[in-house]
DNA sequence: ATGCCACTTGACCAAATAGTCAACATCATC
DNA sequence: GATGATGTTGACTATTTGGTCAAGTGGCAT
């Protein structure tokens, strides 16, 4: 069988909030994209919302999965393939931003069940960051300290760079906010 | 005469675009809080778009002035007086996040108005605290070193701090990234 | 007082919205 | 091949959306 209907409507919908939001996100547009019909879409799930927490959810899951756990998983040089993954651009896009801040800026405040969902990728997000820090101070790449701070910290950042370049339209200012927090790190390299 | 009817409506139309997004922001809500009739409205305003595009600019034009420029037109402690403000959490609404940010990552890829302005706005706000460090530069406070970078980095790492915050929902997140931004920043203090 | 103009009122509209539903197809199992 | 579960179709509805408009009000200048 083809991709099935359900992950046909994980992906559309995905993608159409990634690009307008959830509020933004028409369900006419989702399902033609996903070439499914209204009914069958109410069959798989019972409402607009649940649908795209479960795109989120999913989704969101999967990148983290291939991103930055495979790096954790890594045999050392835990920093430097951290640093590589930052400073690799292809696997941006600047014009959408990250997908996670933008459901955590726009839904956080006005819905309960985004808040939840949000705050447990988010909190999931810094843990695998934080995990990379402490597999580096277990092999001596960084010195010994409050690697959930360091992990806060890094994950606010990137934050903070890419909506940067969101807003200026330019790549480089978030190569720019890389190479800052780079040696904010790496100041936790020496002794 | 009691505040005009245009000041109401921007007022109101800030409020409700800064609490539900531009697209979660209903015009009728708008008009019930600013207590104007619909087609008053569309006396000073040709539509929704042009009113929150006004109510944007001038609220955060406001906003700017009071915050920021103030710092810089004072007398000395340029740098003291800039991280009192970001420690201050009065001045911080940690639930609805920062309003530049929220258009920024909402609106920026949508709709090109939009795109224009938030551009505008963000790179006013980088502008604004450049002057911050160029002034503490030039009485020492800071070593000479490259201002447009170091703004950009506070900014972004400022915006990210926020973000966090709203996303935990745990105002402290927002404080331990201050005090690492503040670090940072005083490595440029010293020769 | 008259005429003008900025402003207000609220009923109205077309389009889009999420969600419903009864009929239908397809398939595996007995 | 009958039965029932799983999935599909698309017309339909109720509501909300942003936007229009003709009629009215109030004050100000002449």
């Amino acid at each position: 069988m083809e991709q099935n209907t359900r992950q046909k409507l994980i992906d559309a919908t995905y993608e159409e909030v990634y690009s307008h939001g959830y509020q933004g996100a028409a369900l006419a547009d989702i399902l033609a994209n996903a070439g499914v019909h209204k009914g069958s879409m109410y069959h798989f799930f019972p409402n607009k919302k649940e649908m795209a927490l479960s795109a989120i959810k999913e989704k969101i899951a999967e990148r983290f999965g291939t991103r930055y756990l495979a790096i954790a998983k890594g045999e050392g040089d835990y920093l430097a393939h951290f640093f590589e993954g930052l400073r690799d651009l292809k696997q941006r896009d600047f014009r959408r931003g990250c997908p996670v801040a933008n459901i955590v800026q726009e839904m956080s405040n006005i819905d309960e069940d985004f808040n939840v969902a949000m705050k447990e990728i988010y909190a999931k997000f810094r843990q695998s960051i934080k995990i990379i820090f402490d597999k580096a101070v277990s092999v001596g790449e960084l010195r010994s300290c409050d690697t959930a701070k360091l992990a806060l910290f890094t994950t606010s950042t990137l934050e903070g760079a890419i909506l940067s370049a969101k807003a200026s339209g330019d790549a480089q200012d978030y190569l720019d906010c890389v190479e800052c927090l780079i040696s904010y790190i790496e100041s936790y390299t020496h002794e």
